[in-house]
DNA sequence: AACGATCCCTGTTGGC
DNA sequence: TGCCAACAGGGATCGT
């Protein structure tokens, strides 16, 4: 599942191949690819013969900056990937989108469940976007613990539900939220308006460091969905994992087989013993 | 308002 | 061996 250091790897390997680069043709081939109320004709329309001046990224939001003011999104879903293709190769299955360059390079966006999208927006639009419904970014942007703890404040939920609502933090999915919570030893399932200060800063600091260190290892390849980077290299944070997937399996710090319940319809992997 | 359930989608997996 | 239900999850939406 693309989540926070995914789309980033992605980010910087689109940025080399789009910045300064003008968009020839853009052809999108399933309904669903398309969003925010605009055909896949339309959104293609809107993309033709501008420029990408840089490509940003908040939370798991790609964002193209073209040279109208207009602002690509693009959201990779669960099993959405970018490809960058010599013209003329063949086509992956499920190739949903392709963003043809003036140097002749080929984007390619790739999507089996279609749960990603591509969509643009004019600069003044951002109000009322997806973009709009972002907290900070948890990996340029994290908040304070004195701002983190004010947003759980009083919340009956737990903190893995919240870790997940792109509200508060952005960026974090299912996997990196169950190795935060594992590293910060905090359980997943207690009320998060709960915890206290010193939980909470150490659920800041593991984030960074899940974060830092699947970014460095160029983001987590699962064995079944198969995220790739851009030039279709696996990533290799998958033995840094220390809990998602693993249930049953030693806990890597005390070695009690991994828990796992649901969470908001999403697997929650823990070890009973560290996470109290 | 907060929270949990449900839905979208399809490749893979496990049970019978 | 073959079939089919269950499962995976980001985010929108809906009911309580």
């Amino acid at each position: 599942m693309p989540e926070l250091p995914e789309v980033e790897i992605t980010r910087r390997h689109l940025a080399v191949a789009l910045e300064g680069r003008r968009i020839e043709r853009v052809v999108i081939g399933h309904p669903r690819t398309s969003r925010l109320n605009a055909s896949p004709e339309e959104v293609a329309a809107r993309l033709q013969a501008r420029s990408v001046i840089s490509l940003d990224r908040h939370g798991k939001l790609l964002l193209g900056n073209l040279d109208d003011g207009q602002i690509v999104l693009a959201h990779l879903g669960m099993s959405g990937r970018f490809r960058i293709s010599p013209p003329g190769s063949p086509f992956d299955p499920h190739t949903h989108a392709v963003i043809t360059l003036d140097d002749g390079a080929e984007v390619r966006f790739v999507d089996p469940r279609t749960f990603g999208f591509v969509a643009v927006i004019d600069g003044d639009e951002v109000e009322g976007s997806p973009l709009s419904r972002l907290g900070p970014d948890a990996w340029e942007r994290p908040p304070t613990v004195a701002d983190l703890q004010r947003q759980l404040a009083g919340r009956s939920a737990s903190i893995k539900a919240l870790l997940l609502d792109q509200r508060h933090i952005a960026g974090l999915g299912n996997i990196y939220s169950d190795e935060a919570l594992f590293h910060a030893r905090v359980r997943p399932t207690r009320p998060a308006g709960r915890l206290g200060p010193v939980p909470i800063g150490r659920l800041l600091t593991a984030i960074r460091e899940v974060l830092g260190a699947a970014i460095e290892s160029g983001g987590t390849t699962l064995d079944d969905l198969a995220y790739l980077l851009p030039d279709g290299q696996a990533g290799d944070n998958l033995p840094n994992l220390a809990v998602y997937g693993r249930e049953g399996l030693p806990c890597p710090a005390c070695g009690t087989p991994v828990s796992r319940v649901v969470i908001r319809a999403r697997s929650t992997h823990f070890c009973r013993r560290c996470q109290r």
